[in-house]
RNA sequence: AGGCGGAUAGCUCAGUUGGGAGAGCGCUGCCCUUACAAGGCAGGGGUCACAGGUUCGAUCCCUGUUCCGCCUACCA
């Protein structure tokens, strides 16, 4: 029999290429509804086209393919369902940002050229993270990739707008909403980061009308928007203004007067000057006082949020300070402003003030509120279900901490600003009859400086207008349904992309069209993603699936934690602290990675990744590398299999463990605990598996006469191949190429079952013989070391146990403990052991004497036995004092203190034998 | 401001019916013992953040405090 050779030292790199390409090769993901067993589905959380494979991806998708590949064992019909988001502002930026280094602009091109361009350029580079996934040696159908605009996603997106439409949950409307500067679009409230900053707060007086001598004293943050001020809000009951209200006061630098308010909901009596500037386009507070009081709206910026001439103009500002301000961006404008207002003695105060400003989460640009017409998203009906769905635990949120935090933000949520100001995504499906709408449409010149036109793109910029009335169709209508017009215009805007990433769970099954695929995989089982996307993303996708398919898109949402640096830093690009995953991966294995992963995925803590981590799993899978190779080097021979009570006690004990890690890994996993299953994963086979049974084995295989070999032989091939098939979701790679050295059935370990707990090999008495065996050995050990004996010295030593029982596992255990403590073993009773020239330890019972022989400095020893028996007297009186405490005996359990009376019972016993030890100790330094 | 989470060995973290405090890495000493030096063996190291309370007994349950992190909202 030959058998096949290992390199010493496992190299990932040449194993991982190899087993991707023949996984992919022989469709062993590929999923289909025909395939028996029940269902179990994952659809991954589409990482953007745009991006490349993160760390945070690692975790996440390491996470997934370890559920689905255990699964798949199992024998689920399993299918993982990979795919892609076309992230409408990030991949328009990156193509935007090409045209530019080429002298372009979307503008230049138009809009169908640029979004060729886009596809283009997607075809090119946006598929570069799919590459990096099947390197992580993830098991998803590939056969089924998915992106959010293609043909059939697009479809669903169609169906789903004109169906809420149809139903009045999707509305068209003028409200103040989140607008980013750069991007040139509106955003969703979620999508509008806050940061904290140190600010100012300005005083400004406005003259009364009636007696520009008395001036009412207003508190800003943002003077110039002073300009779009419609009144002045002061509280209601605050005695040292409420005799103003419903006079007027000068707004300074402009022509206009405005009233003084009185408006208990805006106003914080203790904050500032208790008197506060109303800017309804301006400001999200504003804007409801506004709608209160009936105030008309002044919005002064344009979309670039620059300040806009025509705009101050009907806002009724000053000649001078138009022309002063025009065109300028906020941060310019405000100190000319501030200087106008000191100069006329209208600013008096400025305080330093900690506040928070909004920034696009793309671009990281301010964000304006900016008062504009825009489609939404009805959001309450839609969200009541998606509450129940958690309540009633259709949908489990693990770990659960985060279900309050779910339903929080669900019980407060507000409308769904969809539309977006830009060209690359699912354009809106609603028409406009220019006949019809003659007012409501408005096309202006707008040139952008620095680009040129191509020749027929003429730089126009339609506004739509909110009384506008669209016809909302899944296709272009041929002419308009009220005066049978055919001048129709289609609204420009395209939908948020998580509009189509809501629909992900069913969009990609094949929906609106009644697929198998559709009826057997939907509801997916488990959904796995950061928190960072709970509500962007789980949120709507919960409430889109109960909405359209009737049923939870999945029961299990599995939320990890967030991966930072070792110093538990953010990563950011920025920062220079990202730790990239594909040079891990080359550096020290993919396997290395993802175990080091799962084992740090404790629920509701965040990662802190440091490589040295990853570099002790490398070694790890070294480990397991090696342990295979002995295994080879040993398999020569025949091997017999028996029933497992009638194998040697190494074979029976290493079994009862290897069920046991079965049994504790398995219920692991099944409560997401990645973390203790790679953990229990890691302490049988380093410190179980390879540190005692592959040594209590040796002589055994090395003694060609050995009787026990063919037993031990098999139970070695069996273990090993057992342990690789309960570790090949953590450790694809690895235990692939492990599993094929070894005898084996089938193709490969992918489409291997599970393992399961065998009652067969349940052996508690073996786990308790074995337990002795552990401490003696390390008794012996420890001695070794106090009297300085090298390893492969062979010594003399005596072992004996208190207890019978015990006593006749040690005769039992006799062959062991001489090979494992190197040397020859007595097993007389203590009073039989020589008086002089013995070091004698004590644990419970148990006794190992050593025959010091030769020059040894014996203080060391000394202080051991000293060491131990000051830390054995505290215990004791600890436990005496327990034990004499009347209240105690009286209200315990009775099984914890008969538990205290023999702990008390062996130490007493320990002790005696220590003293003995310590005086024969102290009589051979003495001599 | 509100909500949530965290504080355990030098570092990173486990630790549920409350009863002798653990792992990995790092550190110290010895050893290239025929699978593995990416290794083996042994060892040192912790008033479990602080203060109260409940209890015979608290790292664990309750209350409060401090510090750190995150989320949500407001901040004229």
């Amino acid at each position: 029999m030959s058998t096949p050779q290992l390199d010493k030292i496992y190299d990932p790199k040449a194993v991982e290429a190899r087993w991707s390409q023949i996984w992919n090769q022989q469709g062993y993901f590929h999923a289909s509804p025909t395939h028996s067993g029940q269902p179990y589905c994952i659809v991954i959380p589409p990482p953007n086209i745009t991006g490349s494979l993160h760390v945070g991806h690692a975790l996440n998708h390491s996470i997934q393919d370890i559920l689905i590949r255990w699964r798949r064992m199992q024998g689920l019909n399993v299918l993982w369902l990979p795919g892609t988001d076309h992230a409408g502002i990030a991949t328009q930026n990156v193509v935007e940002k090409q045209l530019m280094a080429e002298g372009l602009s979307r503008e230049s091109l138009g809009r169908e050229r640029f979004i060729e361009r886009v596809w283009q350029w997607k075809a090119a580079s946006g598929d570069t993270i799919i590459r990096q996934q099947k390197r992580l040696g993830e098991s998803c159908d590939w056969d089924r990739l998915r992106f959010t605009m293609d043909e059939g996603l697009s479809k669903a997106v169609l169906e789903v707008f004109v169906r809420l439409h149809e139903e009045e949950l999707i509305y068209r409307g003028e409200r103040l909403i989140n607008w980013c500067p750069r991007c040139l679009t509106a955003l969703s409230d979620i999508e509008v980061e806050h940061e904290e900053i140190k600010g100012k707060l300005c005083s400004i007086e406005y003259p009364l009308e009636q007696d520009p001598a008395i001036r009412l004293t207003v508190a800003t943050t943002r003077p110039e928007t002073l300009f779009g001020d419609s009144a002045v809000a002061v509280h209601p009951e605050d005695p040292r203004y409420n005799r103003l209200i419903g006079q007027r006061v000068r707004l300074p630098l402009t022509h206009r007067t405005i009233p003084i308010v009185g408006d208990a909901i805006l106003v914080d009596r203790e904050f500032g000057t208790g008197a506060v500037k109303i800017t309804p386009a301006h400001d999200f507070n504003d804007f409801e006082a506004g709608e209160r009081h009936g105030l008309p709206r002044y919005s002064i910026f344009d979309h670039q949020a620059l300040l806009d001439p025509e705009r101050l103009k009907a806002a009724g500002v000053e000649q001078a300070l138009i022309d002063a301000v025009a065109t300028l961006p906020v941060t310019k404008a405000r100190p000319k402003i501030e200087q106008v207002l000191k100069d006329r003695g209208l600013l008096t105060k400025v305080d330093d003030h900690k506040m928070s400003i909004g920034k696009c989460y793309r671009c990281k640009t301010v964000v304006e509120p900016y008062l504009s017409p825009q489609w939404f998203v009805k959001i309450k009906p839609l969200a009541e279900p998606a509450i129940q769905a958690v309540e009633d635990g259709r949908i489990r949120i693990i770990p659960d901490g985060w279900t309050n935090n779910y339903l929080g933000w669900m019980r407060d949520i507000k409308d769904w600003c969809i539309s977006r100001q830009i060209w690359w995504g699912h354009q809106i499906p609603a028409w406009y009859c220019r006949h019809c709408n003659t007012e409501s449409l408005v096309e202006t010149e707008h040139r952008i400086p620095g680009v040129t036109y191509g020749p027929g793109h003429t730089p126009k910029r339609l506004v739509i207008l909110s009384t506008a009335k669209p016809i909302v169709a899944k296709q272009a209508p041929a002419s308009c349904p009220l005066c049978n017009g055919t001048e129709l215009i289609r609204d420009p805007d395209v939908l948020d992309t998580w509009f189509s990433s809501a629909l992900w769970p069913f969009s990609t099954l094949g929906w609106p069209n009644h697929t198998p695929e559709l009826k057997t995989y939907y509801p997916t089982s488990t959904l796995v993603t950061g928190l960072d996307i709970l509500f962007f993303w789980v949120a709507r996708m919960i409430m889109m699936g109960l909405k359209f398919m009737g049923d939870v898109p999945f029961r299990d949402v599995y939320i990890h934690a967030l991966v930072r640096d070792a110093e538990g830093q953010k990563m950011s690009k920025s920062k220079g602290n990202v730790i990239d995953p594909l040079h891990v991966m080359e550096q020290f294995g993919t396997d290395a990675l993802r175990f080091t992963l799962a084992s740090m995925a404790s629920p509701g803590r965040d990662i802190k990744l440091a490589e040295e981590r990853i570099e002790g799993y490398r070694n790890f899978a070294n480990k397991i590398w090696n342990a295979a190779r002995f295994s080879l080097m040993n398999l020569d021979g025949p091997r017999a299999v028996t029933i497992p009570s009638e194998r040697t006690f190494p074979d029976r004990w290493i079994l009862s463990r290897l069920n046991q890690t079965i049994r504790s890994v398995t219920s692991e996993l099944e409560a997401y605990r990645f973390d203790r299953a790679a953990n229990t994963l890691y302490q049988f086979i380093w410190h179980e598996y390879c540190d005692w049974y592959l040594e209590l084995i040796k002589p055994t295989l090395q003694d060609p006469a050995s009787q026990d070999g063919p037993g031990t032989r098999q139970t070695l091939v069996e273990t090993l191949e057992t342990t690789m098939r309960l570790l090949h979701p953590f450790m694809p790679y690895l235990t692939e190429e492990i599993w094929h050295t070894l005898p084996h059935q089938g193709e490969s370990i992918v489409i291997q079952t599970y393992p399961k707990p065998e009652s067969s090999w349940v052996a508690p008495e073996m786990d308790h013989r074995f337990a002795l065996l552990e401490q003696t050995i390390g008794l012996v050990r420890t001695s070794r070391v106090l009297l300085n004996y090298p390893p492969a010295q062979q010594i003399m030593f005596y072992v004996a146990h208190d207890e019978p029982q015990q006593q006749d596992h040690l005769h039992e255990l006799r062959s062991h403990l001489s090979h494992l403590g190197r040397g020859t073993v007595d097993l007389a009773p203590p009073t039989h052991w020589p008086t002089g020239n013995l070091l004698r330890l004590v644990a419970e019972g148990l006794s190992v004497g050593i025959k010091v022989a030769g020059d040894v400095d014996l203080n060391k020893a000394l202080d051991r036995i000293t060491k131990e028996q000051s830390e054995q007297t505290k215990e004791i009186q600890r436990l005496e004092g327990k034990l004499r405490n009347q209240e105690f005996i009286a209200k315990a359990p009775p099984e914890v203190i008969s538990d205290h009376q023999d702990r008390l019972k062996s130490l007493r016993r320990d002790q005696s034998m220590l003293l003995s030890s310590a005086q024969q100790v102290q009589a051979m330094l003495g001599a």
